[in-house]
DNA sequence: ATAAAGTCTATTATTTAAATAGACTTTATC
DNA sequence: GATAAAGTCTATTTAAATAATAGACTTTAT
């Protein structure tokens, strides 16, 4: 999996509908000026957004772009797919799935691959635009533990900080 | 983070090897044919590889390429860092850390993506070419459970179905 | 009517990935 | 020591994906 420009950019414009929601639409100008993005390519982002129903525009004077959802409703997991693809740690499926069909050899690796994939997605599936922007509230739907919240305002990792962590 | 075509021909030569691990050298068109791997572009792969200390070479007239270490001391995440770079599940590191320090608001989606990072890690670091390669034995060096073996010879995973695991 | 917005399609530019080519070096063997 | 079979190294080409831009069109508030 690889969160493309694109994808990062999708990202940022998701956060700031969300810092916004319930304030009415907010101009591709306003978002692209805030957030430093190309706007022209913001624009096609945008509609991309909107044709998967996750935001949802304003047409003529005084429109804009605002959230379809509640940013609690919205998972990170929606955004990538939708920009860059599937959460798979191979490129094309097609070339490896022929591997595994061809012969077994290689059925460990397929595996394994899956593994990284679920991992990803399952972070990803958990985490919704109002667990990363301002003030993270619910932070994950993580099942078994009820993550302790931060007194800081700051992320729980944050505190802990890089412990158990490898740089690349 | 994202296996390219390249990674997986770098993957997929280094299982071969590990399969004839302490059979001596084995020539590059033998690992290419065995593969259907575009024979001079893995002469490429195979030298990155070398360059690496992961594998060596025997020049000359009976030549050949082997594993330098035991298939159970090459982790994945050494081959795939090597070929593909970083694990992080974006692009370049820079944009991203550029963002970070500009200002606040994307710390939340940054650290998101350092666990999803570090989640991909954990699996192929703890996996190594013995794992995957016919008849897994120690599959991983996952710290606290001791997985049990599966009876059938095939990874516990592919018994239990694709209970939990997602489309893409 | 006008201006300010989003919409849509096409095109270009840039970058990255994949693949190929060919001259060079080393070594086993006859 | 000539030859053939291997790996080595650097350069180039091709192809594909990504990012970005352009411009004509539509909708709506004022």
């Amino acid at each position: 999996m690889k969160v493309s420009q694109k994808g990062l950019y999708a990202l940022q414009a998701m956060m700031m509908l969300a810092r916004h929601y319930q304030q009415g639409a907010i101009k591709i100008r306003d978002i692209a000026y805030e957030e430093t993005l190309p706007e022209k390519f913001l624009e096609l982002i945008l509609l991309e957004l909107k044709n998967a129903r996750m935001v949802e525009s304003v047409r003529g004077a005084k429109g804009g772009y605002q959230l379809r959802r509640a940013p609690s409703e919205i998972r990170l997991s929606e955004i990538i797919r939708l920009i860059d693809g599937p959460l798979a740690p191979f490129g094309d499926a097609e070339s490896l799935r022929a591997l595994i069909d061809r012969d077994l050899p290689h059925r460990g690796l397929y595996q394994v691959f899956l593994q990284v994939r679920d991992a990803a997605a399952k972070i990803l599936e958990s985490t919704t635009l109002a667990d990363i922007v301002n003030e993270p509230e619910s932070q994950g739907g993580n099942k078994k533990r009820n993550r302790k919240k931060s007194e800081s305002g700051v992320l729980p990792m944050l505190v802990h900080g890089n412990k158990g962590m490898h740089e690349n």
